[in-house]
DNA sequence: TTGGTTGCAAACACTTTGCAGCTGA
DNA sequence: TCAGCTGCAAAGTGTTTGCAACCAA
């Protein structure tokens, strides 16, 4: 995994909203606490899509002593923050997504039980469809849809 | 593919799927007792999308009695029987539509808490664009799309 | 009669909440 | 110091399962 990338770049945000989220909390009267670390250290690693049973098995991995009702409220205050979102997934259970991440969707394989994105581009066909049709502005991020992949609908 | 499509004129399945249900699960050896009369006659009215307790709860109405173990069960049976499908919102519940209505996915607005369906012409725009890009074959059953309608996107 | 069904209660998995004690700033 | 946090345990949801009694065929 990209170690610390520290830059001093003025204009941008180095590299991820993640590098400041000491400072963001901070300014919020909140604190770094290493739980917190913990998690986030989780979830810098899982770009993509994890369900909060999945972060808190990666959580205890690296700290025993990982209880899941902090690892909650943790997701609940990083996705007041900004910085994760959840969505439910094919078996309905709480999915999250970190967001330096492109938006996307998510597609379910019935056959093989395996997940893949929705790629921007593949969900903006579906984004502008709903748009032009019935004026409805789609979440992609909230967007997981089921069906066959390539390989198993033969 | 299709298993058994009366294509004839003559022999059409009158009304619904469940007219017949009584005979398909005597044909199965299943039995047709007042509480899946009642679940089916909820059923029948709900056409579209139900959560299970929804459905739970439409049975009580009639009949008191009900218990959420045998709707349960009783929808299992019916799922196999294909009557009934089962997906999730975006609550993530299970959810259950019926068969005889057309296959059509749900949008969510998180603005109004309103539900639509996803009529097939407009689905087929999904349908297709991820056929074509990724060889997936979608399900729109099992498709429930967030975002806001119209009146909440302002 | 007899095996599919039911109702009940207990088990489950996942998530939330209350609270006393701990701790980062 | 002291408000924010944590851990634990208990409460809540929604769904599933075991089992003895029940009843449709």
């Amino acid at each position: 995994m990209p170690p610390e990338q520290k830059a001093g770049a003025t204009v941008r945000p180095a590299v991820s909203p993640w590098d400041d989220i000491a400072e963001r909390l901070h300014a919020n009267g909140l604190r770094w606490t290493p739980q917190r670390r913990t998690l986030i250290e989780v979830l810098k690693e899982q770009q993509g899509h994890v369900t909060a049973s999945e972060l808190i098995a990666s959580c205890k991995e690296r700290d025993r002593t990982t209880t899941p009702s902090t690892v909650y409220r943790a997701l609940d205050l990083l996705e007041e923050l900004g910085l994760v979102r959840h969505g439910h997934g094919h078996d309905g259970r709480e999915e999250y997504h970190v967001l330096p991440d492109q938006v996307h969707g998510h597609l379910y394989c019935v056959g093989c039980g395996t997940t893949w994105e929705i790629r921007p581009e593949t969900g903006a066909v579906i984004v502008d469809a709903l748009a032009a049709q019935l004026g409805f502005d789609v979440d992609l991020s909230h967007v997981t849809i089921s069906g066959r992949c390539a390989g198993c609908h033969d």
